[in-house]
DNA sequence: ACCCCGATCGTA
DNA sequence: ACGATCGGGGTT
């Protein structure tokens, strides 16, 4: 199985094809290995769920920056969240990572936003890393497209119209291993 | 300076 | 169903 780091040009497409293209791919932070299971779109300033929708301030601004940049915020008070910044440069889009089939050691299943950065230990620090280089966090492709399920996206209050969440279909049995 | 509330999660 | 927990950003 090739896996070869995903480049700018992946990251630069339309986010809705990132989102589902991301599924299946394997994702690597520091010691951690987990192939991608859960994916929502998050689009620019019409999109009203969009932490971009009303203009560009210090926390969202790498949305706007180009494409395979890291996108990490904190929520909650307590949690942190992962996205990957998409489009072509000047169009704030990201991609919010929410599941994770981890597949060192025994594999489990990261389910959920929060959990998945409180394990990996990504924080604020993790913020506006571009992927594309980086050589303790990317993304590799895996020659794997699974199936996958399209709902709206998860603890919205606007946007709930949009059917912009992508959820790999039966997870724990799709590893391509 | 103040206030509201959120791309969550664990417990009840 | 609800509370924990706190920073961002809009409003005064």
């Amino acid at each position: 199985m090739m896996k070869n780091t995903l480049a700018r040009d992946f990251f630069s497409q339309p986010t809705l094809t990132v989102a589902q293209q991301l599924l299946g791919k394997v994702m690597m932070f520091e010691n951690a290995t987990g192939i991608i299971t859960e994916t929502e779109a998050y689009i620019g300033k019409d999109d009203p769920a969009c932490h971009a929708a009303r203009g560009k301030t210090p926390r969202n601004a790498v949305m706007f920056g180009p494409a395979g940049f890291s996108y990490v915020y904190f929520i909650y008070g307590m949690y942190y969240c992962l996205n990957f910044v998409t489009e072509e440069e000047g169009t704030p889009a990201a991609v919010l990572i929410r599941g994770l089939m981890m597949i060192d050691h025994p594999p489990f299943h990261l389910n959920g936003p929060g959990k998945l950065c409180r394990h990996l230990g990504i924080t604020r620090d993790h913020n506006n890393i571009d992927v594309t280089t980086s050589n303790f966090f990317c993304v590799k492709d895996s020659l794997f497209s699974p199936r996958f399920e399209v709902t709206p996206r998860i603890g919205i209050k606007r946007g709930q119209e949009k059917l912009w969440r992508f959820v790999v279909r039966n997870a724990l049995a799709s590893s391509p291993l």
